[in-house]
RNA sequence: GCUGAAGUGGUGGAAUUGGUAGACACGUUGGACUUAAAAUCCAAUGUCCAUUAGGACGUACGGGUUCAAGUCCCGUCUUCAGUACCA
């Protein structure tokens, strides 16, 4: 009987499917356990084989813990909403929701036939209206709640409303908006309407405001902070400019405080917990006032008193500060610029808007900046102080302001340096001649009046209480964090349940969500530059009937037009996990029933790529904390553990193909240009890769490379040269790559010439070099995989030819989960040929090889250490090793010719985990009725692993020689003597005394002499 | 610049508390079986020297601690990832 995969695989499958094996239950005597794999965005190209590394390794713990004894959820579903299939849609005309629709379908026959352990009754879509309307219920809880500093958690909008009728605004402590005008309950009895909804946007979650954003005009889109690598769109890589739009924004500075607190509670990595922590970015300092010296102009038109706010983390530098720098944007500068720098300011001003946040970027180094005329007084010595603007200073950190501190930063003592503005020395005994001492350890201050002699923490702490006592700073703690923008110029995505009054926004009631996504004809933003859903005929909000209708039936008064925007790709994201817990037959009245929320409560591991490090994890962090502070959560943090896995990269092939090169010596006369003519001339040849490194080492010339090869292209090519211009025997060659598909690759690197003549039709009658065995080698190299590189390997391949149990231990084999890894399809006989010769242990010729047998003591020892490893390994997520320790138990039971059911049968529960098709057969036909996935994991018995003997390595001054087999309750010193008895010691020592002899029993015996 | 991770044969990688470096595979070479190929099985395979016995070297590089270092300490280099005029 072989070993007939696809057959066994299927049945599996088919039978999980049927019996709803992988089912998760609400109610359960088990303990719970919740694995979930961050969702798919169903892209059109489906999977390669880097996709479910992730999934297969989650699948392995989730079924390890069935074995375990838990009650396991372990769902998946789709973030079905996104920019592929809308720009698709923008090509075609095809509706993102159909192109969706198919992807989905692609996906889940992808994924189903590797195996996995997935409960699908659970699904989601981002992108269903069952789904999103609960997406659009969280947006309006946002809405609907403001963040009490004092309580520390956000609360409903109605609390701050009774205050604001009974105190005014002035006793409330909140995460809001600055520079709020304070009123009375007085004041605020007597607002219109329209102002108290205006002042109320202030102190909203989700906010709608002017903002300052990220406009990427090719997306015809906002981004938010996350979605900008390297100054330009993560997606497409277009520039992004900074523009102001009204938009939505959430206020997650807000939870600047929690969010970095909660990294604490979790189990994540490291480096993760960095960048959040670097995203985060929390600075302990002071808040510092400086008063502007008014002009005398100023003093005479009697014009309010001007005030400098900086923010710095070195409050006890402050008699350090020889200047200021303002932002080039800061509102301060216009207003307090002299007459004589206004030329100089508006040209710097002007020339900084033309940089792009790109260029700004790439040039740190140029110092630049411009002195405005103004002058401010120092808090404390009166001094004044010269006001400059420098476009190092960043208007969207802090206030866009800072004190300038030469001694003690760099960059200030740079741009004094460069403008000769004076660097006092406030450090004693530090010399600052040639750089700012920048540390804050190891020195203490100098020429500060009252700050003279004490280190920085002292300092800090005195000049913070004196600039109180002044009343011209206070203790201040600054986050990196901003706001995010909500709002999207896109089609596919989820609409706001939001409509307008006289410009003001106003929530959908929740009974009538979801507001379904509208009909347009084309997806793009309309000619008056409006985000596509203004193409919608059907889009405004009846507040009589509670419904959407059409357009032209807008009159302000019951029907109002609906928002135009949609919800980033975030928003779905942020919450589905707990969409999971709840049964679908239950998802009706709520996103997740209590009993659901309460039984599940958070996501105990989470596996995932580490590119949502800042975006998805941060803002499911927040949500998950305003679902908790508004009572609709249990939990502070929606991931417990999270392990972040390694990309599979693809190793590409390549072909060789020669081209001219020459140096100067090549010409005799006439010009370079005739050598470029040539070499468009040259004929294609393809050099395999050993020979062609050979040659090139060798600094073969051409005419040599013909001489050796017959290539009668090459010859008639080399006779037309005109070798008066050119001296023939200097021209070389070099290398162009071309990369090949890698299926016509096979596992010893060899070509298939005929399937890439037929591949490449370009190259179908060109010049071949080959090896001297006349085989054609490609080179290789490592890359990301991708469609243009064609190095992508699809995993349907792969399961058809050695199945899926083999793609899931040979993912596993390659490495260390977390580690990035080259995909190579030859290695993956090697698992394939171990699950061969596993079947052949259990299924012989004639049937089962599998009987009642007593074990030996080889047998146990061998089972009972696979499951110590195994179970040790899972625990660790140390995968790979546990896929080599199932090669070497069933090598040494092949070895053993063991047939004894009660060593093969255990053995089948650890492998169940990382190969469960194969499992499953051989369970069954050990004559089980039941799957395999709930059956006990084996238990670990240390006493069959005891050894009588060990066989010590004997080494002489730390170098390992041989060993010698003793007994293993021998005392030291009869180690020892035995040891020195041993006939190859005493050749080893050669007639010398040993100095030392050390014994570690059960390790190792060292001589040192 | 800062932060984090890493550097081991031809390749992927193993070595859990310092204790036999290179497990397990891939690839390569040789052999068996076969008309042949595939499949399967057996053997060898870190480098260098040596006919053998054996020896020297060896975990990016340079030092150090130790009876003993891939592992610990100090310094240097390289690669990858994230981040950045953050006041």
């Amino acid at each position: 009987m072989r070993y007939d995969f696809n057959k066994i695989e299927k049945n599996w499958q088919d039978y999980w499917a049927k019996n709803e094996t992988f089912k998760a239950s609400n109610t359960s005597d088990k303990p719970k356990y919740y694995v979930l794999d961050m969702f798919p965005y169903p892209s059109g190209a489906g999977l390669h084989v880097g996709h479910p590394l992730g999934y297969i390794a989650s699948d392995i713990y989730a079924r390890y813990k069935r074995h375990k004894g838990f009650n396991v959820l372990h769902p998946q579903g789709y973030d079905s909403f996104g920019l592929p299939a809308e720009q698709y849609a923008i090509q075609t005309g095809q509706h993102p929701a159909i192109t969706t629709e198919t992807n989905i379908a692609t996906y889940r026959r992808q994924l189903d036939q590797i195996g996995f352990s997935f409960d699908w009754s659970r699904e989601v879509r981002t992108s269903n209206p069952e789904y999103y309307k609960w997406t659009q219920w969280i947006f309006i809880q946002l809405f609907e709640s403001w963040y009490n500093n004092n309580s520390n958690k956000a609360e409903a909008i109605d609390t701050l409303i009774t205050k604001f009728t009974s105190e005014g605004n002035t006793t409330v402590n909140a995460a809001c908006d600055e520079n709020i005008e304070p009123f009375t309950a007085e004041d605020w009895n007597g607002y219109s309407s329209e102002k108290q909804q205006e002042l109320l946007l202030k102190y909203r979650l989700t906010y709608l405001a002017e903002t300052e954003v990220n406009w990427c005009p090719a997306l015809g889109t906002v981004l938010a902070n996350d979605e900008i690598v390297n100054g330009v769109s993560e997606r497409g890589g277009h520039p992004v400019v900074r523009k102001k739009m009204t938009q939505w924004s959430m206020r997650i500075s807000a939870y600047a405080e929690r969010l970095l607190q909660g990294l604490d509670t979790i189990d994540w990595t490291d480096s993760l917990k960095e960048s959040q922590r670097n995203w985060i970015g929390k600075s302990v300092g002071a808040s510092v006032s400086f008063n502007v010296i008014a002009s005398e102009a100023q003093q005479s038109a009697n014009s309010e008193k001007q005030i400098i706010d900086v923010f710095t983390t070195r409050p006890d530098t402050i008699y350090g500060v020889s200047f200021m720098t303002l932002a080039p944007e800061h509102e301060l500068v216009s207003q307090i610029t002299t007459a004589d720098q206004k030329a100089d300011v508006e040209a710097y001003i002007e020339k900084t808007a033309k940089r792009s946040e790109r260029d700004r970027m790439a040039d740190v180094k140029t110092i630049s900046g411009v002195f405005t005329g103004a002058y401010a007084e120092h808090p404390f010595s009166k001094e004044p102080i010269p006001i400059w603007i420098g476009d190092y200073v960043l208007a969207s950190y802090g206030t866009g302001a800072v004190m300038a501190v030469p001694c003690g930063d760099q960059r200030d003592y740079d741009f004094a340096k460069y403008f000769n503005i004076e660097i006092p020395n406030i450090f004693e005994d530090i010399d600052i001649s040639e750089e700012a001492y920048g540390s804050k350890d190891n020195v203490k201050i100098a020429n500060s009046d009252f700050l003279n002699g004490m280190n920085y923490k002292k300092a800090t702490k005195r000049a913070i209480y004196e600039l109180e006592q002044i009343e011209q700073g206070e203790g201040k703690t600054n986050y990196r964090l901003r706001d995010a923008v909500f709002s999207r110029q896109r089609y596919w995505g989820e609409p706001f349940p939001v409509y307008y009054v006289n410009g003001m926004p106003q929530m959908i009631d929740k009974a009538h969500l979801p507001i379904v996504l509208p009909e347009v004809e084309k997806y793009l933003p309309t000619e008056e530059g409006e985000p596509p859903l203004g193409r919608a005929d059907v889009w405004a909000w009846c507040t009589e009937f509670n419904s959407v209708v059409s357009n032209d039936k807008i009159n302000n008064t019951t029907i109002h037009p609906l928002e135009l925007n949609t919800m980033p790709g975030w928003a779905g994201s942020s919450w589905y996990f707990f969409r999971y817990m709840e049964d679908a037959a239950n998802r009706g009245e709520t996103f997740a029933s209590e009993d659901a929320l309460k039984y599940w409560e958070n996501v105990d591991l989470y596996i995932g790529g580490s590119e949502h490090a800042t975006g998805h994890l941060l803002y499911s962090r927040f949500w998950v904390k305003l679902l908790k502070d508004r009572g609709f959560v249990n939990v502070e943090e929606p991931f417990k553990k999270l392990i972040n896995q390694g990309m599979i990269l693809g190793t590409s092939a390549f072909v060789f193909k020669l081209n001219l090169m020459w140096q100067d010596t090549t010409f005799h006369r006439g010009s370079e240009d005739y050598l470029k003519d040539l070499a468009q001339k040259l004929p294609t040849i393809l050099c395999s890769t050993d020979v062609y490194q050979k040659y090139f080492s060798d600094g073969l010339s051409l005419f040599e490379l013909n001489e050796k090869h017959d290539l009668p292209e090459l010859d008639t090519f080399l006779n037309n040269v005109d070798t008066n211009q050119v001296d023939i025997h200097k021209l070389s060659f070099g290398e162009t790559m071309i990369h090949t598909d890698v299926s016509l690759i096979n596992s010893s690197n060899e070509l298939d010439i005929e399937g890439f003549k037929n591949w490449r039709k370009g190259y179908k009658d060109v010049s071949w070099i080959f090896e001297d065995d006349k085989t054609y080698k490609v080179f290789r190299d490592v890359e990301k995989m991708s469609k243009s590189k064609y190095n992508v390997v699809n995993p349907d391949n792969i399961v058809a030819d050695y199945g899926a149990d083999s793609l899931r231990l040979y993912e596993m084999f390659l490495g260390p989960l977390e580690q990035y890894k080259p995909w190579n399809t030859a290695g993956i006989t090697g698992v394939h040929n171990f699950l061969k010769k596993m079947w052949k242990l259990y299924v012989g010729e004639n049937g089962l090889n599998v009987n009642g047998a007593e074990p030996t003591k080889d047998n146990l020892k061998t089972l009972h250490k696979t499951i110590k490893k195994v179970q040790e390994d899972i625990e660790n997520f140390s995968f790979n090793t546990s896929v080599s320790t199932f090669m070497i138990a069933v090598n040494e039971l092949t070895q053993q010719k063991c047939t004894s059911k009660e060593i093969l049968q255990p053995l089948l529960v650890l492998i169940s985990p990382y190969a469960p098709h194969i499992a499953e057969e051989l369970w069954e036909r050990l004559g089980n009725s039941e799957s395999i996935s709930t059956t006990p994991f084996p238990t670990f018995d240390a006493s069959h692993l005891v050894e009588s003997s060990k066989n010590y390595p004997i080494s002489f001054n730390g170098k390992m020689r041989f060993t010698i087999e003793l007994p293993m309750d021998m005392s030291k010193d009869d180690i020892e003597a035995a040891v020195l008895a041993n006939e190859k010691t005493i050749a080893q020592l050669d007639g010398r005394t040993p100095k030392k002899v050390i014994v570690v029993p059960g390790k190792i015996v060292n001589i040192v002499g």
